[in-house]
DNA sequence: CTGTTAGCGCCTTCAC
DNA sequence: GTGAAGGCGCTAACAG
C-alpha cells in the first residue's frame, strides 16, 4: 500500500484530535498557532500525505476531470490533451484520460470507467458517441464537449452540454479561396470519414467555395480517408488512377496532407511546383515538412485549454462564456502557382 | 454527484443484504440463484454502477496505475502511452497519465499527486528523478522504469525497481556503420541533452563506431539539442557556419532529424544528393517525411505494452521475465552515397 | 449460503 | 477553538 501513514498518526503524534489535524490541514478553520505548527510538524517528520481517496469518499468529490479523448498517440488530439493540462495546471483538479478510438462501444466503456472513478466533470474530445448518452451525462456532471456538436437541449431546462468548436465550414473556403487566387481549378478534396461532423463541414466548405466562384464540382476529385497518413497516400493513388486532371491536393487534415505527399513524392511529383498540397489543423510536425506545409490553423491548444478553464468555472459556481473560434491560413511553400502547361 | 444510486439501494430493492449484493456483483463467493438474479434485476433497473472510490477505500487498492510521461503531446511519448493502453486493456486496471515536463520540481509533484491519488503501481517514462527518490518509491509499490537505468539496489534486499531499455550505444553504432559502409566519413552528430542518459549512450555509440572505423571524431560535429525540432534546425545552421565540411547528419532523435531536414531545405541542400539525414526512434510519421527517414528503430510501443504487462504479473504475484530491446535500422530514402565530389 | 458488524481514512456537524 | 461522533459507499471477517 502507498499510504500508511495517516491522518491519525499525525494527530496523535502532535498530541491533537484528527478533526484538529484535518483543519489545520484544510486550513478551513482557525485553529491555534501552537497546535497549527504542532500538526505541521508532525505532518513533516512521518512525511504524510492525505488519502485522497479517503478524501473523494468523505466529501463527494474526486478532484478528478475526466477526459475521453480519441487515441493517446494521435498528434492531433494531443496538443488539446497539452492544452487541458495547460488549462488545469494552476487547480486542483488533474485530468484523467482515456481513450475512445473512434468506436462507440469502446467510448462507452470509457465514459463508464470514468464516471465509475468517479470524476467531478467531464470533456470529451470528438467521437461517435450518441447525443442521447451526452445528454444523460450531462445532466449528472458538468460536460464539455470539443469538437463536435452540442446535443440539443432537452427541454427540461437542464444545464445541457458545453461545446467549443471552431468553423470548420469557414476554414475549407479559406483554403479553397488560397489555391483559387494562386489559380488554381482543379482541386482535388480528400476527405474525412463521412459520419465525422468536422469531416462534413470542411467537405461542405469546399463545396461552397467552389460554387462562390462558379465552378463546377467534379466527383472524381473528391475523396474520402479516415484522417489518418496511409489514407491520404491511398486517396492520391485513387486520384492518379482515375486520371482526372488536378492541380492542387486539399485535405481535410494535415496527417492526411503528409500521407498524400508521399504519394506524389513516389510518382515524382513536385510540390508545389507540380502540385500544390494543403492540409487542416497546422500540426507542430507540419511546419517541418519539405516543403513546409501551407495549411488551415485551428487553435487546438487553445480551445483544450480554454475546455478545462470552462470546466473549471463550472465547478465553481462562476458565470461561464463560451468561446468561439475562428480559423486561419497559414501560408507556407507548399502551395503556389499551377504549373505553365495547365494554365487556361 | 455522479453516483447517486448505492450498493444499499439495489440491495433493498432486490431484498437482500448489501453484503450479499456486494458477493454477487464481485462473484467471489457462490450466491443462490434467486438471489442473483434478484440483485441483478435491482442493478438493472437502478443503473446502478459501483463507486470506485468507495471500493478502493474499503480494499485498499485503487485500479489505478500511475504513469507519468515527460510531455503528453510527445509524439514519442505517446507511442508508448499508446502501448501501456493495450498492455493494460484486458486488465481492470487503468493508467492514469502526468506529464513531468522534463523538470525535476513538477515530475517530484507528479510523483506525489500519483501517490496520492493514490496508484497501485507506477510506470515513469523517462525523467531525472533523482534515483533516490525512485528507489524509496519502489518500497512503497511495484515500479516499472522504461528508458531511463535501474536505480541500484539498496542493499535491503528489497525488490529494486523494474528498467525496461533498449540499447541505446548499439542503435548509435548501427546508424553509424550504415553511413560508413554508404561512404560517408565526416558524419556530423546531433545530441540530445546532456544529462539525459539515452542521449548520452547514443553519444557514446557514436564514437564507439567511428574508433572502431579508426577515424578521428571532430569536436566541430558535434553539436547538442534538446530532442526538440527547433534544435535540430538550429544545429544545422551552427554546423553551416562552423564551415567544417559534413556529408551526413545522424540525428539523436527523429525529432531533431525533422529540424535538421528544414534547415537543409532552407539552404537548397538536397537529401540525400547532398546531404545524409538519420534519425533515432522510428516515429510513426518519419516514413512520411520527404524524402522517407531512414532511422534507427527502437520498440516503442511494444515496450510500453510490456511495461504494463510487467506492472501486472508483479500485481498479480507472478514471475516476471524483464525483457530486453535490440534496436534496429529502417533503411528508407533519406541516406544514400556522400556526392562525388567529396569522395576520397 | 447469508445477514450483521466493523472498519478503510477523512471530513463535518454537533456539543462543549 | 476543539474533541467526539457519525457517515461517505463498499468490502471483509464474523457468526449464524
Amino acid at each position: 500500500m502507498a499510504h500508511t501513514v495517516t491522518l491519525e498518526d499525525v494527530a496523535r503524534r502532535a498530541g491533537v484530535s484528527p478533526s484538529t489535524a484535518s483543519r489545520v490541514l484544510s486550513g478551513s478553520i482557525r485553529v491555534t498557532a501552537r497546535k497549527t505548527e504542532a500538526v505541521m510538524q508532525a505532518v513533516q517528520e512521518l512525511g504524510y500525505s492525505p488519502n485522497q481517496i479517503a478524501q473523494g469518499l468523505a466529501r463527494g468529490r474526486s478532484m478528478n476531470i475526466g477526459v475521453v479523448t480519441q487515441d493517446i498517440s494521435s498528434v492531433f488530439y494531443a496538443e488539446m490533451l497539452r492544452g487541458i493540462e495547460q488549462g488545469l495546471a494552476d487547480s486542483e483538479y488533474r485530468p484523467l484520460f482515456i481513450s475512445g478510438h473512434w468506436q462507440v462501444a469502446e467510448e462507452r466503456a470509457a465514459l463508464d470507467a470514468l464516471l465509475g472513478r468517479p470524476v467531478d466533470a467531464l470533456i470529451v474530445l470528438g467521437g461517435h458517441t450518441p447525443d442521447a448518452v451526452l445528454q444523460l451525462l450531462a445532466t449528472r456532471v458538468p460536460l464539455v464537449l470539443v469538437g463536435r456538436a452540442q446535443p440539443p437541449a432537452d427541454g427540461s431546462g437542464r444545464p445541457s452540454a458545453y461545446s467549443l468548436r471552431v468553423d470548420n465550414a469557414l476554414g475549407a473556403r479559406l483554403g479553397v479561396q488560397h489555391l483559387l487566387e494562386l489559380g488554381h481549378r482543379r482541386i482535388a478534396f480528400i476527405s474525412g470519414p463521412p459520419d465525422h461532423v468536422d469531416a462534413q463541414e470542411r467537405l461542405r466548405g469546399y463545396r461552397e467555395a467552389l460554387a462562390h466562384a462558379g465552378l463546377p464540382l467534379d466527383p472524381q476529385l473528391v475523396l474520402h480517408g479516415d484522417f489518418q497518413e496511409a489514407s491520404g497516400e491511398a486517396a492520391v493513388e485513387q486520384l492518379l488512377t482515375r486520371g482526372s486532371p488536378f492541380t492542387a491536393v486539399f485535405a481535410a487534415n494535415d496527417q492526411m496532407a503528409f500521407g498524400a505527399r508521399l504519394a506524389l513524392y513516389r510518382h515524382g511529383l513536385r510540390v508545389p511546383q507540380d502540385v500544390s498540397l494543403l492540409g487542416f489543423d497546422n500540426l507542430t510536425v507540419s511546419a517541418y515538412q519539405t516543403p513546409p506545409l501551407t495549411t488551415v490553423e485551428q487553435p487546438t491548444r487553445q480551445m483544450g485549454h480554454d475546455a478545462a478553464q470552462l470546466v473549471l468555472s463550472v465547478l465553481a459556481g462562476q458565470p461561464q462564456t463560451q468561446p468561439s473560434y475562428q480559423p486561419r491560413l497559414v501560408q507556407r511553400d507548399s502551395t503556389a502557382a499551377p504549373p505553365a502547361s495547365t494554365r487556361p
